[in-house]
DNA sequence: GCCAACGTTGGC
DNA sequence: GCCAACGTTGGC
């Protein structure tokens, strides 16, 4: 099976990478969206997902992995509402700016930047392969 | 089922 | 801190 990438975003000020990294796992609770529940809800074990801190840093910083596919968000007292569980895989040597990716014609297509609402989104392969290579990380 | 009002998010 | 954009809600 191929694997899939995606971007969360999250604000630095609620739960930040470096909260991440110290708890190597975490539940991707919280999203009250229906577009990105649907996206949490095809998230397969093993696909790689982006980290994006917004508002105060507007950057992706690091890289993440599904390691739970979808169950009920815990934390939703009431609808249906969904979350994943992923693990931290490795910070970017260097963080990629909003204004790199806006400026980037590889990236100014992704879902952040056109539908800067969205909390979970999907990245193509393409776009995955160029933040990497922005960030001077490998996986 | 449409649309105006409202609340929330996130860039600046 | 402000404001624009968007999603959601509720009245008709």
């Amino acid at each position: 099976m191929a694997t899939n990438y995606w971007l969360v975003k999250q604000e630095p000020e609620a739960y930040s990478w470096a909260d991440f990294v110290k708890d190597k796992t975490t539940d991707w609770t919280g999203i009250r969206n229906y577009q990105a529940r649907n996206n949490l809800r095809q998230m397969k074990k093993g696909d790689v997902v982006f980290y994006y801190h917004s508002v105060s840093e507007k950057q992706i910083v690091g890289v993440a992995k599904v390691t739970k596919e979808h169950f009920p968000d815990p934390t939703a007292k009431e609808g249906d509402w969904s979350c994943v569980e992923l693990k931290a895989v490795k910070a970017l040597k260097v963080p990629v700016t909003l204004e790199q990716m806006k400026a980037d014609t590889a990236l100014a297509e992704m879902p952040l930047i056109r539908h800067t609402r969205l909390s979970a989104m999907p990245l193509t392969a393409a776009h995955a392969q160029r933040l990497l290579k922005l960030g001077k990380t490998e996986l």
